[in-house]
DNA sequence: TTGATTAGATGAACATGTTCAAGATTTTGC
DNA sequence: GCAAAATCTTGAACATGTTCATCTAATCAA
């Protein structure tokens, strides 16, 4: 392939035009983190980026996606923090706990901006719904984050699907916890995470007694029929 | 105590403040049914009802409100509909049926406005917050139908509060499937109802073995710690 | 180079949730 | 019965998310 100054050129304006979009997501980010999300209006945004209140518009299909495209960005983050840790030797609750952990290193300082991602959680249609169609990309991604944990310990297929789709929903718990976690630095939530974490990886051990066997093996039926795992399935092929 | 006409002149102002209330609300519920929550404005409300614009905002705060309203209708007719029905001699399994089945029954048209509901769970100073001090008593009440259900077994205390918090999150996640569920009837979430019920009660008749036991300890301790349990006893206190 | 096409940018206009000062009606105290 | 107070009602005005016709600038095809 041969570069002409066309192409620089294309990349050129391309820059540009990301440009102006990080510009437009950055202002909103600072906006909303020192005056909070409905505080802060989309022209306050428009103008502390220097740009005409259309232009946000024209990157940004409205308010609550600047908040989306932040957590599509924090998913990222947490997807490389995730990376570049070696967790080699590392029991599966010390991996777990660092998927955890760094993920709320990261939300840390935007505690309130988590709750636009959760405002269409009971609206399947709205394109924001996190539990959506709209959002399927970055839930997965999430997904697979747990799911790189989990895995390095070779559990039964059947337990690992349980386990990976637990801990997300645990995870989604956690989240909504430390929205509303007021104590310093939110020592709350990180304890509450070590316990949740304790009693999991217990009950994991638990897990191969036959009774407990028994139970695993209707929660998993029971999952199924209601046609959560499929989506998981899809999570955990798309990376293998 | 003495009748006079004052008295029944103010039970009529009052009836009739109620009935233009409920004038609003009706017209406001029938319009979300028809054309949903975002699509019915509070102009198409005042109308429908024959009033002006302020006087839909003089007996209800905000659009979200009225759903609001709506909700503590829902939770009164669960509430009462679960006093008529005779649970004697039923099993533990059996009664927990009836309270999920009917508040699905309850709720069965209404699945869109469900949406607006959880809308702000993820902002703690929002009075709408679903899981917010404005909205404790409606959420009290939600408890302590399921807290009804739990007493005859007469489980140890500890269980019991462990019990009926985890349904109640049950039926937090049952609703969030509910209003997901596409299904005809939205069978798949009745099917979700009956098999979770059928593993709760199968959990809870492990959870006297010794192992499962130090388990309850730990997730009852975990549970305390994160503040999660001073509110349901408060719940459980109120109607003893 | 030049005309056409696409991408980017603008701000006025619109829709709608919400507020509020003002008015109408009803209740209360006497 | 009447003035004051409380309750209820009104609709204009406002704030803000969103749309869109229009304009500008960059890219492409020839």
């Amino acid at each position: 392939m041969r570069y002409n100054l066309n192409m620089f050129k294309a990349d050129a304006k391309h820059v540009k035009s990301e440009q102006t979009r990080e510009e437009i997501l950055d202002s909103a980010l600072e906006l909303f983190r020192q005056h909070g999300f409905d505080a802060t209006t989309m022209r306050d945004i428009a103008v502390k980026a220097g740009v005409a209140l259309g232009a946000a518009y024209y990157y940004f299909a409205s308010k609550d996606a600047i908040v989306q495209a932040y957590y599509e960005k924090v998913q990222q983050e947490h997807t490389a923090r995730l990376r570049q840790m070696k967790m080699d030797g590392l029991s599966l609750r010390q991996r777990l706990a660092a998927v955890f952990y760094s993920k709320l290193d990261i939300l840390e300082n935007d505690r309130k901006l988590l709750g636009a991602i959760f405002r269409y959680s009971g609206e399947p249609a709205h394109p924001l719904s996190c539990l959506g169609p709209g959002t399927r990309v970055v839930r997965e991604q999430s997904m697979q984050v747990i799911a790189d944990a989990v895995t390095p310990e070779a559990l039964p297929a059947d337990l690992q699907q349980l386990l990976t789709l637990g801990l997300w929903a645990l995870q989604m718990g956690v989240l909504i916890y430390f929205i509303y976690d007021d104590s310093p630095q939110q020592q709350r939530t990180r304890r509450l995470v070590d316990g949740a974490l304790e009693i999991t990886t217990f009950l994991l051990r638990l897990a191969r007694f036959p009774l407990l066997g028994f139970a695993r093996k209707k929660v998993l039926a029971l999952l199924d029929e209601a046609g959560l795992l499929p989506q998981l399935n899809h999570a955990l092929k798309a990376h293998s």
